[in-house]
DNA sequence: ATGCCCAATCTTGTATGCAAGATGGTCATT
DNA sequence: AATGACCATCTTGCATACAAGATTGGGCAT
């Protein structure tokens, strides 16, 4: 994933994998133009012209017309009839309609998970727990996001629901770039961590119904206070912080 | 060379339309092959040939593989790569997993739309749930089944999230084909009534929380009878199962 | 000078050609 | 006769050619 050389092609000359790229071209091409999405080297709002990316990404433009429909059914790339792709946007208003319905698929989740968790995974999920006060305590926040994400992907997976599974995935990527977004996310570290306690509780007490309810809280909870869901467009002026909790 | 339906071409010789289809291709592609699988035309498992179906179509490969990619976003088809796709299998626990996240899904919207439903509004969905009593009693099923698509898509619309909209469009021709399987849906129609009536007070009342559990259980009901594992966890409102058949 | 129209160019949408992988049947070998 | 390898063919994946709509900049008329 680091490979941020200049050469951006996906095959160099003589490259024995060659041949052996074919038939996931287009997936390929999809995940490279996702992280270009996310890391934000492409912003919103870029048209997309399919020979420049072609030559970038060293394919043609049919992989590259494939991706983009793959991009576009995750909602980070619009399709224009006729005219070009464009990055999405992502505004203040877009993040609060995702994460009600992310919290919602969430929700659902930890409620199926509850009726099929067993005591190991229970256990397991405690121990990614402890893990992450401890990275807490460290300040790593980038190795706590990443038990974060993988307790999260842990509950969709006991969950066993694979329509659930694949709505969830084909929405993570926004919510992951809504999560890399300056302003979201400051430094609710602590209260995420209480709620995380919280939701591990319901989930070893298999209560469902609170643990849904607590998921989604704590997904809400990771808006910017208290976007209550009237403030429409994003206030151009306000350059306030939200002070460390 | 005599097609199973020559209908089936888009243009025909000398069509005046022709040009002017340019740009939709796929999707009308995407809409016919969608109609084939909903109707049961092309049946589950079926292999899809690409050169076959340019020809039934009348378009050339590239619209129809766009068009396969719409459709396997929305699960109606599967991609094996590098082999066919296939139209996709839709077997009980399927179908269970998919009402599950469209549940949860309508109720969403039901809770959104409590939040924002104007009087207009209600007004014009108690006269919509009279027609549906109407046509109940005249035993109309297809315009019944018309006017509750448009009252959930009136929901929908009223949560006003394009998100959750997108998402719930996304499952919704899966449900459709699920909608038409024989065995389900049987004949719930009263009890379905009856179910929509309260989550028309619910709304009225704008009680979200009511009206998310209302809608939930109202689609969870659509299920078969005993379509698997064990019951949600709905312990406070057991006395209300129906023990119908 | 300003505004409208037209054409040159760019960009996307569609069709088709070509190569690699999959499929299926036949033949040789045990 | 059964089994496995091989070859012909089919099908998909990718690349590219071609056509139509969109864009834009300049020229012309007012």
């Amino acid at each position: 994933m680091s490979e941020t050389d200049s050469s951006l092609a996906l095959d160099l000359p003589g490259d024995p994998e060659a041949g052996r790229r074919r038939g996931r071209l287009h997936q390929e091409a999809a995940a490279r133009l996702r992280e270009k999405i996310l890391s934000g080297e492409l912003p919103p709002g870029m048209r997309l012209r399919e020979v420049q990316l072609c030559e970038q990404i060293g394919v043609s433009r049919t992989p590259i017309r494939e991706a983009f429909r793959t991009l576009a059914a995750e909602g980070l790339v619009e399709l224009l009839p006729n005219r070009s792709v464009v990055v999405a946007e992502l505004r203040m208003p877009d993040i609060e309609h995702l994460y009600r319905v992310f919290g919602a698929l969430e929700g659902l989740a930890g409620e199926l998970a509850c009726q099929r968790v067993t005591e190991a995974q229970v256990a397991e999920m405690g121990r990614l727990l402890s893990q992450m006060v401890d990275l807490h305590q460290k300040g790593d926040r980038g190795r706590y996001m990443e038990i974060n994400r993988q307790i999260h992907r842990m509950v969709i997976d006991i969950a066993a629901n694979p329509v659930l599974t694949a709505t969830w995935a084909s929405l993570l990527p926004r919510v992951e770039r809504a999560r890399a977004l300056p302003n979201l996310d400051p430094n609710r570290w602590t209260a995420a961590l209480l709620e995380h306690s919280k939701m591990f509780t319901a989930l070893a007490a298999r209560d469902g119904k609170l643990l849904s309810e607590l998921a989604r809280q704590h997904f809400l909870n990771g808006l910017p206070y208290n976007s209550g869901h009237a403030d429409e467009s994003a206030p151009p002026t306000r350059s306030r912080r939200r002070p460390k909790d």
